[in-house]
DNA sequence: TTGAAAGCGCTAACAT
DNA sequence: ATGTTAGCGCTTTCAA
């Protein structure tokens, strides 16, 4: 069923058709009225493809976000569809798997959609002035690992906090309470990851108190996944039974590390200290609450969209935007 | 940047850049060779939009899942993306957002993209057979509330746990523990979703061991947030701090619960039982572990797939198959 | 092996 | 107020 269909058997023409499904003005009140009446009778439904081919621009934004399911970025997701529908302008999502490309699909949805513009969510920014060439709209990469990207800084905006100085503060909470033998959990040394400039705060902290990162209180996950963290703090406490505070890369990973921790018989906060980073609102209701660096989800996301919506309407080049976290103290924190 | 630019660049025609584009044979290496440097040094991007006007019929099966982040869904959506590719098509995700229309986003994904199918993942099947009578391919409700749905039976397929009498086992296991003052924490009464099927089960619970439901023990959150759960069950405890246990209809609300009613001073399974449904691998991480009914995720999610692809094939018609979920105990609850 | 040409369904000038 | 027409970028016959 196409609006052909529909113009023949409402005896007009396709344009006469596609004003009526458009809103547009200038037709005649019967024959609107008629023409809608028989789209819901025939059961159309428009072709979007059909529709953004033609279409000389949308008013889109794209948001790529990487992976389903990180509840992180939940709220950071709400406040940027927000904030685009705010700015006038609509927001197109897609999700992308672990495998995918995020610089190709947004290219690719960007081509086909006709975007302004777009945000990337999450991910590491391993990118080279030739990937990054095929965009052709303003974009900016929303708590991404920008640190290691060979990309001149000018080519590209961001915004995100501070992850190596929060993962510093996090550390440097645990000093002050008197802790000297810290533990950290983190998913990867080495993989350009946000939790690699996180672990880089942890080692400035040490050093920065006099202390030296020593190796058997580093312990790698491998992953986010809970049952990975648990074992890790397993290994961690194991091999280090004289930590008295763990720092953790992540709010998922501090959960799991506290009922870790629970199960070796170690009690948190009195017998060992736990603080991460992310601030996901979760981590409020477990017990006891998580201590951590809470990132400012809305603010991340609106100030993503104004950086922008700046951009696509000329008011500025590329920004960098370091917005600071939020300590979120008491609960799995006491002094050493 | 179109075929018709690289062609032009090529001295080749429109036709050939396709072929090469598509892997198509009959290409002589040498253009494609030139083709694909062109398209690589010019930074083509596809326009999917003007692909899929033009393929006569994807192999693509759309997946609608309602609301970003609802941390349930993730394990299934796996499970449906892995279950998708391994029986040949390939998933189109597409998330929407609370307001919109599930069938009309659908209908437009399935028409845009020349799908063969639509799985739908959450929210409540509240339609006419007039509403779904605009999809013209089968689909298939995964995790949805089918119970209220005006529709015939076999107008649909569905793939579900039996949210009511889930609900009325776990509210049976706290009787077995001797419970009879049970709190029960719901979104809302008369939603028509989910909730409301699974309070269903524990009204008949109660019922059939011979108590009669007390309003009082009935507290509605209005959300599934968890700070909305947080404050129902303050008012609940508040208004019948002679109750012994509470189920909660989601997981999150269960951890909510649980973090309310250690500040309101009561311990957790020892003053009060806490136990809901949904199996969260994430309320495993908790103190105390949640008990409750926990939903084969990976099972769902299969078993949606093959429904679905058993229907497009041409192997079976419209089905609608109810999981039983896993009880998870321990932890959350204790003897009364 | 390659090219020409016909659309896919729709919007938006441009006519009338 | 309505119709005619020219594409949007691409795939795919059909010819050559």
């Amino acid at each position: 069923m196409t609006i052909k269909d529909i113009a023949e058997s409402c005896g007009v023409s396709i344009s006469t058709v596609s004003r009526v499904l458009n809103d547009h003005p200038d037709v005649s009140p019967k024959v609107r009225q008629k023409v809608l009446e028989t789209a819901r009778a025939a059961h159309y439904v428009p072709n979007n493809s059909a529709r953004d081919l033609v279409r000389a621009r949308s008013e889109g934004i794209g948001l790529i976000v990487r992976g389903v399911g990180n509840p992180f970025f939940t709220e950071v997701i709400h406040a940027i569809e927000r904030a685009i529908d705010a700015a006038g302008y609509s927001m197109a999502l897609h999700q992308i798997g672990s495998d995918d490309d995020e610089i190709m699909a947004g290219a690719t949805l960007a081509r086909s959609k006709k975007l302004k513009g777009l945000i990337f969510l999450g991910g590491k920014g391993d990118y080279q002035s030739s990937d990054i060439a095929i965009l052709d709209v303003p974009f900016v990469c929303c708590t991404y690992t920008v640190r290691f990207t060979p990309l001149p800084r000018e080519s590209y905006s961001s915004v995100a906090i501070d992850d190596k100085m929060e993962g510093y503060r996090a550390v440097r909470m645990l000093l002050e309470k008197g802790h000297r033998k810290i533990g950290v959990l983190l998913n990867s040394q080495h993989d350009h990851s946000i939790g690699e400039l996180r672990y880089m705060g942890y080692c400035e902290a040490l050093s920065d108190a006099g202390l030296t990162v020593e190796e058997s209180l580093v312990e790698e996950t491998g992953s986010f996944a809970l049952s990975d963290a648990y074992e890790a703090t397993g290994r961690l406490v194991k091999r280090r039974p004289d930590l008295t505070a763990i720092f953790t890369i992540s709010d998922t990973m501090g959960m799991a590390a506290i009922k870790a921790l629970h199960d070796l018989g170690r009690a948190v906060p009195e017998d060992c200290s736990v603080i991460s980073i992310d601030g996901m609102d979760m981590t409020n209701y477990i017990l006891p609450p998580l201590a951590t660096m809470a990132q400012p989800q809305q603010e991340l996301g609106v100030t993503a969209v104004g950086t922008l919506v700046d951009m696509i309407e000329g008011r500025a080049g590329n920004r960098h935007i370091l917005l600071p976290a939020t300590p979120r103290m008491g609960g799995s924190v006491a002094p050493c």
